[in-house]
RNA sequence: GCCCAGGUGGUGGAAUUGGUAUACACGCAGCACUUAAAAUGCUGUCCAUUAUUUGGAUGCGGGUUCGACUCCCGCCCUGGGCACCA
């Protein structure tokens, strides 16, 4: 019996693999179907290869050898990220140059990739801080910029004092750089920036065409932001002076337009500088401009109760009913998103009332909820519609905590009646006495404002629209009027329990203010009918969207929350922006054939506020000398995010100078059929590479809309305790140290058996023993299993065996596919478990043929490709077993024959018994009526029902 | 507050997508081997009760169904993300 000494194994095949070069493809063979397994290249950092990288690179690794197991010509490339901040700061602090960190850092993963066993070919990979990359990323740039995709302007942009750069808004996490962690500041300062908004409606809808996780997709639309609404101009007056001015807002809802009963504008909105002679409380504002821009996000969030001020000495008027309504500032509406300014509906919106109530500000109901009834009440179109006024009383009796109901043929409701009158109070008092003989009541309130209905009330054989309102008593007292003969006959009354009531109600409208009764008063925030709108009143809101913002002039808008994709940034290891300004400042492009505008190596890092590059002497010579005296180079370089946007796109022709990669190639590989990474990518990566994909496509450059076909995310690796990862924890994990202890096969499989891949990883080393010994025992036990007799390979007695390698392949070909390697990982340790439950104590009894076995050690490979490729040599192969084709199952004997069913009665398992493949449901039933168990439980009882599920169970009815 | 994901033994998790809940693995207990330990092998392991049995369990409460971890309604809790999006 052999030891099995993973070390040295892994070492063996390793070095054998490279000489082999098993991992070389031919990238123009196109005679196959081809796969393009992509990973998610990471950023070589100093601090190596983590545990998260080592999940998503096996997953994808498996799923690459299966791949090509079964013939699909797959390329799985790998690539580093590997411009970037880290490596900057490292300079700064060392004075080395990120040039040799960086090179340092990529061998350190290459080995570490290797160590793992993962199958990347490194002379086919992409390093986006090389000339050879960068160059089309400039090349790519520059077809932007010819396009009218890019652009140069002024903005407020976020600053990192530490990084010294602009960080995009995308990249701001918490108020804090999302790279170093520093505050940030608003800077003003020119920048490129990228038209990614032209695609917002392209990046929404062509998530149809792909296969990723659902909340993905929805992350990325509600990312965005698309929202349609109109935009109306409001005049502001001023008491002092004649002077007018407008304010344009943004609003989803202009079919609210005559509920306005205020408006807000940012703190930082032009208009209020502009107003400042006419606003007679300036201090105050003043003050509240200057907390607001003070306050950082964190304080914003924390500080969860509405702030405002109002301009004192200006007005507003309402478009749509010329009522003057006051003006306020507040922190609740953004600067940066819409106009900067909103009409504030309190009725309809829980914003605005939170901030009216606390400022005592009107609230103007316009909104009705609207209910259809629908079924047996459902409108009859020929029957004529009555419109009336309708009360509805909830009458509760404090003392007995019991509410007041009615009952009648038609069900059970709340006192309800028309009104004639304008009282409903009264009216709704006198419904009470008419109906139930209660004649003290004392008026609460009103519960939630107007709703309308309509329905068919088949009593009087006419449609009713009903405007319900719904009022609140309660009893004083028990005194009762006799009640009229026929109101006794048409229903009587009774007090049933408030949790009673949520059963017998069965109107709708009485529900819907059941439901406010109990909850609370809610603002109506849906869309419903026009009400308190003039001319307006009874349309549906959709409708009165369209016709309200006609009528004050104002047009129907699409609004984003996404913003156009800044990409200057004044940092030094970037790929430099190909951009040269003219002695007047004109700004040119710089030609493709001075492509790659190399990155400047006569640099100092240290920060200045100004871009490293204004530093380069040589940089500026060069310009001069190509484009004149007195010419200037940009001095910013891109943002990574650019790097990592098509990088994917460079991967089938890797080594192309001509071209970023050729008309066949891209034909045959692109686009990605399966992409494997981190969630946390599903903002900005994701989204930056699929502009990109669109923005080419565009230009001419690409044929297809989205870069990623199928998308799937591995979890996070956390601690044995659930907890993150991180250095301050002192809980990291290096993958080297496990690989170390226990073999890259063990944590290859470990890694895939512990979770789903989608879930999280809980990396627990007391488990990880569990699949250590699954493999030792395949090493330790397969002499002893087999016959070495290739002439009689394909001859074994024991028939189970075949049963059970066939299942098993089926069972790991389709979870490998649906990538479900927690389970295909179970099923072979099952098969292990089996073949070694037959072993007996017959030892000189060959359990398995040579080729079983073999076939076996296959399916096995992907995840374990070091041991298996061993004990295939052992074997006396030749040929690498990564080179072997996929086993095929048949599917006859993947199945049993015989199957055990359950036999329920009344739907709880009473009895099993066991079946032939196939069997009729007659005479498995027959066969159940006998079975002695099931007999005890029928007691003589005739069964009624009884439902069989094939090869599954056998449910009795009684 | 909003959005997303999730809640199954002591633990990680499985369940053919509405059909025998708890596969596989860890841990634990017992036994064997050993001078002993480790390793290994075997047996047991959801809970309660009982010789065999019978109940009860998939966060909690309802509902649909012959049958619910799975579908519907309401609540509770955990993790992650976002920051008032008009």
């Amino acid at each position: 019996m052999k030891k099995y000494d993973h070390k040295k194994i892994e070492k063996k095949w390793q070095a054998q693999w490279e000489k082999d070069g098993v991992v070389k493809i031919d990238k123009d063979d196109q005679s196959k179907e081809k796969f393009y397994m992509l990973d998610m290249f990471p950023y070589p950092s100093g601090d190596g290869l983590h545990m998260g990288h080592t999940e998503s690179y096996t997953a994808s690794d498996v799923f690459y050898r299966f791949k090509k197991m079964n013939g699909f010509n797959v390329l799985h490339p790998q690539g580093f990220d590997s411009f970037g901040l880290p490596a900057e700061n490292y300079a700064i602090k060392t004075g080395i140059h990120p040039l040799e960190t960086t090179q340092q850092n990529i061998a350190t993963y290459i080995s570490q990739m290797k160590s793992l066993g993962l199958n990347y070919d490194f002379d086919e990979k992409v390093v986006t801080s090389e000339p050879e990359y960068y160059r089309w990323t400039q090349w790519l740039f520059g077809k932007f910029f010819e396009n009218d995709l890019v652009y140069k302007k002024t903005s407020k942009i976020n600053w990192c004092e530490s990084c010294q750069t602009g960080i995009a808004n995308e990249q701001v996490v918490g108020g804090e750089c999302e790279r170093c962690g520093t505050q940030i500041v608003l800077k003003e300062i020119p920048g490129w920036f990228f038209k990614i908004t032209n695609f917002a409606d392209a990046l929404i809808d062509d998530l149809e065409k792909v296969d990723w996780p659902e909340h993905t997709k929805k992350n990325q639309i509600n990312w965005i932001g698309k929202s349609e609404g109109a935009e109306i101009n409001f005049l502001v007056k001023s008491q002092k002076s004649k002077v007018e001015s407008k304010i344009k807002v943004f609003t989803t809802r202009p079919d609210t337009l005559f509920g306005a009963t205020y408006m807000v504008l940012a703190p930082e909105h032009n208009l209020v500088q502009e107003l400042k002679e006419q606003i007679t409380n300036w201090d105050k504002v003043e003050k509240y401009i200057s907390d607001t821009q003070r306050k950082s996000e964190m304080d914003r969030i924390e500080g969860k109760e509405k702030t405002g001020v109002k301009l004192e000495g200006v007005m507003a008027i309402n478009p749509a009913n010329k009522q003057e309504i006051p003006v306020f500032i507040a922190d609740y509406v953004l600067a940066g998103y819409g106009t900067g300014a909103i009409m504030a509906v309190p009725a309809h919106d829980e914003r605005d009332f939170e901030f009216a109530t606390k400022f005592g500000i009107d609230v103007k109901e316009v909104i009705a909820p609207y209910l259809e009834v629908r079924g047996e009440f459902a409108v009859r179109e020929d029957n004529k519609t009555v419109k009336r006024n309708v009360v509805t009383a909830i009458v509760k009796d404090p003392k007995a905590d019991k509410f007041l109901m009615l009952k009648n043929l038609s069900g059970n409701f709340f006192v309800i009646g028309g009104v004639e009158g304008d009282d409903f109070v009264e009216e709704a008092k006198r419904e009470v006495l008419e109906e139930t003989g209660y004649k003290n009541l004392e008026f609460i309130k009103q519960i939630g404002g107007e709703l309308h209905n309509l329905v068919f009330a088949k009593h009087k054989d006419e449609n009713r629209y009903g405007i319900n309102k719904c009022l609140y008593f309660e009893l004083k007292n028990e005194e009762k009027d006799e009640i009229v003969k026929e109101e006794l006959i048409k229903h009587k009354s009774l007090w049933v329990t408030k949790e009673e009531v949520n059963k017998f109600l069965n109107q709708e409208n009485q529900i819907y203010y059941w439901k406010i009764f109990n909850e609370g008063e809610s603002v109506y925030i849906g869309s419903g009918k026009l009400i308190n709108s003039r001319e307006f009143d009874g349309l549906d809101s959709e409708e009165a969207k369209q016709k309200i913002t006609e009528f004050v002039g104002g047009e129907l808008t699409t609004n984003y929350r996404l913003r156009d994709w800044s990409i200057s940034r004044q940092r030094y290891w970037g790929c430099p922006i190909p951009i040269v300004y003219s002695p007047e400042g004109e700004a040119q492009l710089i030609p493709e054939e001075h492509l790659p505008w190399v990155l400047p190596v006569d640099v100092d890092f240290k920060p200045t506020g100004t871009s490293p590059l204004a530093d380069s002497k040589e940089l500026k010579e060069r310009t001069e000398k190509i484009f004149g005296k007195g010419w200037t180079p940009e001095f910013d370089t891109m943002d990574t995010f650019v790097d990592s946007s098509w990088y994917y796109l460079r991967y089938p022709d890797v080594h192309n100078d001509k071209e970023f990669c050729s008309e066949s190639r891209k034909k045959y590989w692109l686009p990605v059929d399966l992409y494997i990474g981190g969630a946390e990518h599903t903002y900005m990566h994701l989204l930056f590479s699929r502009f990109f994909v669109k923005a080419m496509k565009k230009i001419g450059l690409l044929d297809f809309d989205e870069p990623f076909m199928k998308l799937r995310h591995q979890g996070m690796v956390l601690d044995s305790k659930g907890k993150k990862m991180s250095k301050s924890k002192g809980n990291v994990i290096n993958p080297n140290d496990m690989v170390e202890r226990f073999g890259a096969d063990s944590v290859r499989a470990y890694m895939l058996f512990a979770a789903p891949l989608e879930d999280e990883v809980m990396w627990n080393e007391d488990n990880i023993v569990g699949v250590y010994r699954f493999l030792e025992k395949i090493f330790k036990y397969t002499n002893e299993w087999v016959t070495f007799n290739r002439d009689n390979e394909k001859i074994n007695l024991n028939k189970e065996i075949d049963s059970i390698l066939h299942k098993t392949i089926k069972k790991v070909s389709e979870d490998i596919e649906n990538l479900k390697y927690n389970t295909a990982v179970s099923s072979l340790m099952i098969f292990v478990n089996k073949i070694r439950e037959q072993r007996g104590d017959t030892s000189e009894n060959q359990l398995m043929t040579l080729f079983q076995l073999e076939t076996f050690l296959k399916i096995l490979a992907p995840f374990a490709p070091h041991i298996t490729e061993e004990i295939w040599e052992n074997l006396g192969n030749e040929k690498s077993i990564h080179l072997e084709e996929w086993p095929k199952y048949d599917e006859k004997l993947a199945q049993d024959e015989k199957h055990l069913i359950a036999i329920q009665i009344n739907g709880k398992v009473r009895s099993e018994i066991e079946i032939e493949d196939g069997e009729d449901e007659e005479s498995i039933k027959n066969r159940a009526l006998e079975d002695e168990r099931v007999k005890k439980w029928l007691e003589e009882k005739e069964v009624k029902k009884a439902i069989y599920i094939k090869n599954r169970l056998l449910n009795l009815v009684i």
